[in-house]
DNA sequence: TTGTAAGCGTTATCAG
DNA sequence: CTGATAACGCTTACAA
């Protein structure tokens, strides 16, 4: 029988086949543990059955954790992900994604942590080739306009998480941020303080978003002298965990000493004690929420997360106010 | 000017070309944006530029460092990654490599924790298809003999924890595994028992190599009660994770009243207090390995990896004995 | 060094 | 419903 055919029944075509031919081939294809090449198929389809993920690190269980939910949806749909570190390095993401358009790929989804600023101009580019060759892009938050943007309410979040650490009875606070520009850093700290109080007890400093950039800054806030009953946000929970080891080493106690809190509320912060108070942020949906605008044809900008503080011991009530 | 000449300065032949001809191509392509097809070459080629990663769970911070060395080794080489999940489901992971088979990988790594026994005919088969159709198959550990195998020394590492808190006085323990028949798990007990004593002072209880069967675990053993002075070892620091969180549930003083010991020395398990000892795994050196043995021409199995004792907090030394 | 043309494994169009 | 056959975008002998 004809190729055609034997194509026809193994790709699921809308043309129809004969019960008798269908069996033969499925058998045949069976027994000779036969498999469409799908690079093949791709070329001769002029479409390819890939997602492009970026991701500033794949070990920060915070991307893993949305990484989990783009490769529930791919595994769904019967399309393949590819993943690529950008190591939050701007002109790396650029190559990155330049070499990813040689995949032809369905979406790209840019999840690392972008600045606020546009993407410069040899980004945009790249974009645009992407979505003439059929990509759509994604991105978590805005900043592309060429892109399917899911949203996070990081402001409202940090605002609900401020107005709680107020009525707790703190009113001087520490915010560990990254570098001003970064997105969602600066949203987080503008809505820390809408909801902490504009009276100005707020003192910001800035570094990575990193596990040892947190490590660090805290020392440096230490050297300078942190008041007992003084609560520090960090605007990540990894930023939090440096914190928490800098705090420790300082000898100054977690709770009682200085308060703690953080944000997302990855897994990690869970396990530490006193247990990290932070704003619950649904990774693994957003992943899965990315994966869907990536390839849905009708899509229609989904309301922001809503995300939820939980507040825990590094953060106790004060008694005295 | 001709097709063929343009190819040959976009893709690295070996061929070469005028640099008046090389000049123009290159000013075109980079004019047009132009980025070669990598389906359309893989299909020419016959060979593909990918290799495919399986890991359990991608969320789980073990797995995510060790995608990052792959990722980093193929970064290197110009290579594209493709994860896929598991979730430590044979059937699952069948039908995963068969779909993978389509891509034609350069290699497919199986960083998934697999069972103790041979593949299954199934897998046998998609293995074979792999390697007939030009690639690599990696494992980490033993099991699959068609394939490169990384292995570790889980059980030397497990008896130098043994031996070690041993020493710090411990004379009766709890361990926390996976179900028989898991290798790593198995591995890690076995050594765990040489270490320690055959005496015959160790209760071995399985569940799941999660963070949750952690939890239940332990809270099984409690119901049965476990006195003073014992040491829990889980052999995973996930687990370990879980079972801390069960003995705070049930106000049992980790370190003082009952010590807990993991494996694999993930970053979390030194941010828990009291920080938990465990044994160090090079995971993102081994994700690198693994990378090198999918691509590599020549390659000799390395030594095992040498693992590290990491006594911390969790664990003190028992003034009594 | 460059061009021509065959071929890679599929799919899709268009007649039978 | 089935079968030729021309694409798909690229590589690579083989000639020129």
């Amino acid at each position: 029988m004809s190729l055609a055919t034997a194509s026809r029944v193994l790709n699921g075509s809308s043309r129809t086949v004969a019960d008798s031919y269908r069996e033969r081939v499925e058998n045949a294809a069976a027994e000779l543990g036969y498999t469409a090449n799908i690079s093949a198929q791709a070329t001769a389809k002029g479409t390819s059955s890939t997602i492009a993920l970026l991701v500033a690190d794949i070990a920060d269980p915070y991307f893993g954790i949305i990484a989990a939910g783009v490769m529930r949806g791919a595994d769904e749909a019967g399309l393949v992900v590819t993943i690529s570190v950008t190591e939050r390095d701007d002109e790396r993401e650029l190559r990155l994604v330049r070499a990813l358009r040689g995949q032809r790929p369905r979406g790209v989804i840019f999840a690392a942590s972008r600045t606020t600023e546009v993407p410069s101009g040899g980004l945009q580019r790249e974009l645009d080739a992407v979505i003439s060759a059929g990509g759509q892009v994604v991105a978590l938050g805005p900043g592309i306009t060429s892109a399917r943007s899911i949203l996070i309410d990081n402001r409202g979040g940090a605002r609900a998480l401020g107005e709680a650490l107020k009525q707790n009875g703190y009113d001087a606070a520490v915010v560990l941020g990254a570098p001003e520009g970064t997105y969602t850093s600066d949203e987080r700290i503008a809505g820390f303080i809408e909801g902490f109080g504009e009276a100005g007890q707020v003192a910001v400093l800035r570094d990575g978003l990193t596990r040892v950039a947190g490590e660090r800054a805290m020392a440096r806030a230490l050297g300078d002298g942190v008041p007992r009953g003084t609560v520090v946000f960090a605007v990540t929970d990894v930023v939090a965990l440096g914190a928490l080891t800098a705090l420790r080493n300082a000898g100054r106690a977690v709770g009682s000493d200085i308060a703690l809190a953080g944000f997302d509320d990855i897994p990690a912060s869970r396990d530490v004690t006193p247990a990290l108070t932070s704003v619950r942020i649904p990774l693994e949906d957003i992943g899965y929420a990315a994966f869907r605008a990536a390839v849905d044809d009708e899509w229609s900008a989904p309301e922001p997360m809503a995300l939820e503080v939980r507040l825990r011991a590094s953060t106790p009530r004060r008694s005295g106010g």
